[in-house]
DNA sequence: CTCTGTTACG
């Protein structure tokens, strides 16, 4: 556009800067910044926001804050409720909630006022860390402010209060929504009343849900099928979530991995490994590849049947295709082979883990010492509880009937120290 | 021109 003499101003930087900043490309976004300024463009709060944005998208959340406060320092930046709304949504991503609250209070006491947008996305983040109370103390406190939640702001709370079955208030918030605020739900909150039913084994209302949309007109969509064929599987209705599979391409949507991966965990489960492997080569022949996921499924099947050693050996054989092992591959197979009594193989593969730029996490502790505990190997097991404190875990990263079983064979003060540790901050049964 | 939500494995 330069070398053609068009005319370009900083919404013409702002919207490429955007596109480099969806494209996971900050670099490029900054460069363009650079170009901006160096044109005597006067970037403004659309341009700092979107690089915010960008920042945060890339896991670049100090960066990003840092960026953030130095900008409203030097007075670059006059943050509108949009551009406080993406830093809270980014603190509320990296962890940092409390944070985000902190800035949602400032704002309150601010000239500019949170809206919808930022209340609900400190409700979400406050639902991701069962922090329920608290995000339905926000939800009731932002009405109070005359702000009025939308079909976004009861989509975490309704997802939250079914995973902790609490069923009655989940009504009394279904009908606050729907009678009191006339608000209808979409094909989201559809999809999480399905989910939901579905993992709480409701089939009949997932089904229900479903009747619902497409008399409603809000069409399920792949990721509401997905559950519904999830609510079949966990019922051991194979047959009708199949059915589904047919339903999905009779609408001529696609299925995705996780139509896939659905499937092929409840084969792996009824133990017909057989017919998980069709699904599986039959993936790359819908031009779906299997992600990570997918394996793991797979070995977690291949050790249920006790096939341990294929199981490793198809390990082998999918990493040299390419395919880089996760934590929870390695937690599959530590597990496999714990149970099939491999120990000392179980062991020597946990120390490859660190080759695959791996940390073990306290579960993938767990599961190894289990395994050695099970195998009368309390030595190792307490070398391994030796391990995790020197990587930095506490007390509570161990189960304390681990650690117990330990003791009554190995005399060590650590350890000591530690079970009594444990059982003093209750967490026993963990 | 910038902000919020749904599904699979240990």
């Amino acid at each position: 556009m330069s070398s053609r003499k068009i005319d370009v101003d900083i919404i013409t930087f702002n919207i490429a800067i955007n596109c480099c900043c969806h494209s996971n490309r900050v670099d490029y976004a900054f460069s363009l910044l650079l170009s901006a300024f160096k044109r005597g463009f006067v970037p403004d709060v659309f341009t700092y926001t979107t690089l915010i944005r960008g920042l945060l998208s890339q896991h670049k959340s100090a960066e990003a804050r840092l960026f953030f406060t130095n900008l409203i320092k030097l007075n670059e930046l006059q943050p509108n409720v949009v551009a406080y709304s993406t830093m809270i949504n980014g603190l509320c991503k990296t962890g940092h909630t409390e944070m985000a609250l902190w800035l949602l209070r400032f704002m309150e006491k601010s000239e500019c006022k949170p809206n919808t947008v930022t209340y609900t996305t400190v409700i979400d983040s406050l639902c991701q860390h069962g922090l329920v109370d608290d995000a339905l103390i926000l939800q009731s406190e932002m009405m109070e402010k005359g702000i009025l939640p939308n079909v976004w702001t009861y989509s975490p709370l309704i997802q939250v209060l079914c995973k902790l079955n609490r069923w009655e208030e989940l009504s009394l918030l279904l009908e606050q929504m729907i009678e009191d605020l006339n608000i209808s739900p979409n094909v989201y909150t559809f999809t999480i009343l399905v989910d939901a039913y579905a993992k709480s084994g409701k089939l009949d209302d997932a089904k229900q849900i479903i009747k619902i949309m497409n008399e409603r007109g809000e069409y399920p969509n792949i990721v509401t099928y997905n559950s519904l064929m999830q609510a079949y599987c966990s019922q051991g209705q194979m047959d009708e979530a199949l059915d589904v599979l047919s339903t999905i391409k009779s609408k001529k949507m696609m299925p995705n991995c996780y139509t896939y991966n659905i499937l092929l965990d409840a084969y792996c489960r009824e133990l017909k490994l057989d017919i998980a492997m069709v699904l599986y080569r039959n993936m790359e022949c819908e031009g779906l590849s299997p992600t990570v996921v997918t394996h793991n499924i797979l070995l977690h099947g291949l050790c249920r049947l006790g096939k341990t050693l294929e199981a490793l050996a198809f390990f082998y054989k999918i990493q040299e295709l390419g395919h880089k092992p996760e934590i929870v591959t390695y937690q599959t197979l530590l597990g496999g082979l714990c149970k099939s009594n491999y120990v000392d193989k179980a062991l020597s593969f946990f120390q490859t883990m660190e080759c695959n730029g791996l940390i073990p996490e306290s579960k993938t502790y767990n599961i190894i010492i289990c395994g050695c505990l099970w195998n009368k190997k309390y030595n190792e097991a307490s070398k391994l509880v030796h391990k995790m404190v020197d990587c930095g875990f506490s007390a509570d990263a161990i189960t304390t009937s681990l650690l117990q079983q330990i003791l009554t064979k190995v005399q060590d003060p650590t350890l000591l120290a530690m079970h009594q540790k444990c059982l003093q901050s209750g967490n026993y049964e963990q």
